[in-house]
RNA sequence: GGCCCCAUCGUCUAGCCUGGUCCAGGACACCAGGUUUUCAUCCUGGUAACGCGGGUUCAAAUCCCGCUGGGGUCACCA
């Protein structure tokens, strides 16, 4: 019973089902800015009443140049690890689940594969007057355009191939003269009701006769949208600002087809801190200061050559392969900038740190926690069933990295130990295959206390736990504090150390507890706070003052290692008195 | 440059529609203190914003206008 009141609330008027949809064109990987557009989308879907609307996915693959069957992949993946389901479109396999499919025959979602539904369109449009053919090459429009600009006037096109006779348009059309078809603008304001805008209108004066199918058959982008909007049924269209110019296009052309109109909303953008767009680029650019900064003066890597890496240092706008750029910021320590979604995976985010960011980047839930704080972390389910365009801010936004570094934080150190474990683990065998090597998922269920609150990404934790990577024989002690923990006050750190070695020979309980409790039992036997026996063992066994509790990081490395580590360390100690 | 969109702490934002409860709330960051064998976590407290100028009004962060600033767009890319 409430059930039926609360979804007659929601749709008082309309039986129709909300369908929305994101459609990417492959020609690269998916970027954080597009993983928001889609996110916001399929949560607008979701939200819809009971049951929820439908999440289209189609991939506009229009620019036979640029797309390529590799980046569709990598764009399906990266939307299924985000948790962004969709119900229609391409079929992926991802983690023993099927995503998409054609429930509704409204397929396929490749346009390519729609080339005859468009031409319907087109034909039709001709037929009916409102599409003509054109017959200037790029390169005669290239330099109108150019005069125009020298005149200072905007550029349009002059209509021209309205001049042409019937009868000498259809003679060149017979001898198959290639050309473009144009889309008669009509000659009016056209306003677009936009969600979050308002009302926005514009003049006629600010379009011309817009090309609708290019030399090479394809459809462009205005029409190729405007069509299989219609038949797919797409009732909403979210989408990034950079469209809103577009919209009174397709409003014409949806008009001129007899289709209705959906609804639209026009988003703001994101962008970098210093509020420059986020781009690849900036990975390049990241990577040429880090080289130029550490003074490489020939390529550091194997996989560059030394020719063109001193080319690519002094061109600006050159740039190297992601795999490239990947390889030298390991090499360098460093980390690029995130700039696609594949990024964030690599670096270690959590998809649902990541969507909650995202979401509220832009997005307000606009509700209190019970202490009063605003309501900020909030999951999948909860954006799916809160999300509404009222919620949405108008204004361009900058992308936080180290407030979505404090969010993956928390969401690690939600996670269980076993959960982590096995995060952690599958991130390593993607990344870091020697992390994967050396320990298995159920060592890292042990190490997981240790690491998770010492890490805001995944690939932070390899740091946490460097020490025990280190070979026995092979720890670089720091000099302060070795001095602070063993030397000064007598050497008393020294010889409590020697003490403790002894004991701990005996000792066999490898566990971080049992530790703690013989080294608080010894402290208490030679009377000193856990400090005075803590500390020189730290050092002694990681060569360094900072590390995880005591009981853990003794228990990471197992008796052998620890052992080794303390004779180690007492030895270069005698050894560098000797020199004084 | 034309056209279009936008404007609250360093950043993301709440408040703005339906003026007074706002000497503007939260989060991240930052600073100080506490807990802890170190580090991290955690806890407590603090610094910090209505871009500017005009109106309207008893009263404006909230309404109107102008300016400034930021962004988008002007392809046979999408």
């Amino acid at each position: 019973m409430n059930l039926l009141r609360a979804d007659l609330n929601f749709h008082p008027m309309t039986t129709t089902t909300t369908i929305t949809r994101f459609a990417p064109s492959p020609t690269g990987h998916l970027h954080i800015g597009g993983a928001r557009t889609a996110l916001l989308c399929w949560a607008f879907a979701k939200q819809t009443g009971i049951g929820g609307g439908r999440f289209l996915l189609r991939i506009e693959d229009t620019d036979q140049k640029r797309s390529s069957e590799s980046s569709t992949k990598g764009i399906l993946e990266d939307l299924a690890w985000l948790g962004i389901t969709w119900d229609d479109g391409p079929e992926l396999e991802f983690n023993g689940q099927t995503i998409g499919g054609d429930t509704r025959s409204v397929g396929p979602y490749y346009q390519a594969q729609r080339i005859d539904l468009y031409n319907d369109a087109i034909n039709r449009l001709i037929e009916e007057d409102k599409a003509y053919p054109a017959f200037e090459t790029p390169e005669e429009l290239e330099a109108k355009r150019k005069e125009a600009i020298a005149a200072k006037i905007g550029y349009k096109y002059d209509r021209a191939a309205l001049q042409i006779s019937k009868e000498e348009r259809t003679k060149r059309l017979a001898a198959g003269e290639s050309h473009v078809v144009r889309f008669k603008m009509p000659d009016e304001p056209i306003t677009v009701e936009d969600q979050l805008l308002g009302e926005v209108t514009i003049k006629p004066e600010e379009f011309d006769d817009f090309i609708i199918r290019k030399r090479d058959g394809f459809p462009t982008y205005h029409l190729a949208v405007t069509v299989d909007d219609a038949l797919m049924g797409v009732t909403h269209v979210l989408r990034g600002q950079e469209h809103l110019i577009n919209t009174p296009r397709h409003v014409a052309l949806q008009t001129a087809l007899g289709y209705d109109h959906p609804v639209y909303a026009h988003m703001p953008l994101i962008f970098n801190p210093d509020g420059s767009k986020m781009s690849k680029r900036d990975k390049d650019k990241a990577a040429k200061k880090a080289c130029k900064d550490a003074g490489h003066e020939s390529s550091p890597i194997e996989a560059l050559d030394d020719a063109t890496y001193t080319e690519w240092l002094k061109n600006k706008t050159r740039q190297l392969e992601s795999d490239t750029l990947i390889a030298l910021a390991k090499h360098l320590n460093i980390v690029l900038p995130e700039i696609d979604v594949e990024d964030f995976r690599r670096a270690g985010y959590l998809p649902e740190a990541l969507t909650n960011y995202l979401a509220l980047l832009g997005w307000n839930p606009k509700t209190k926690n019970e202490d009063g704080t605003d309501l900020e972390r909030f999951d999948m389910d909860y954006l799916a069933s809160h999300f509404s365009i009222a919620g949405m801010g108008k204004g361009q936004s900058k992308f936080d990295r180290i407030k979505l570094l404090s969010f993956n934080g928390d969401a690690i150190a939600a996670l269980t130990d076993e959960e982590f474990a096995s995060r952690w683990h599958q991130w390593a065998t993607h990344y870091d295959t020697a992390l994967a090597e050396r320990f298995s998922q159920q060592d890292m269920v042990s190490l997981a206390p240790a690491v998770k609150t010492r890490c805001k990404t995944l690939a932070d934790g390899r740091g946490v736990i460097g020490f025990a990577f280190i070979a026995d024989d092979a720890i670089v002690y720091d000099g302060k504090a070795v001095h602070k923990a063993l030397i000064k006050g007598e050497r008393k750190g020294l010889e409590l150390l020697k003490a403790f070695r002894d004991e701990l020979a005996e000792f066999d309980d490898f566990t971080p507890d049992a530790i703690e409790a013989k080294v608080s039992a010894f402290a208490e036997s030679k009377e000193v706070g856990m400090g005075k026996i803590a500390q020189p063992l730290r050092v002694a066994v990681t060569g360094a003052g900072v590390s995880p509790s005591l009981g853990q990081t003794l228990a990471i490395l197992g008796k052998d290692a620890v052992l080794a580590r303390i004779d180690g360390c007492i030895e270069s100690v005698h050894a560098d008195s000797g020199k004084e």
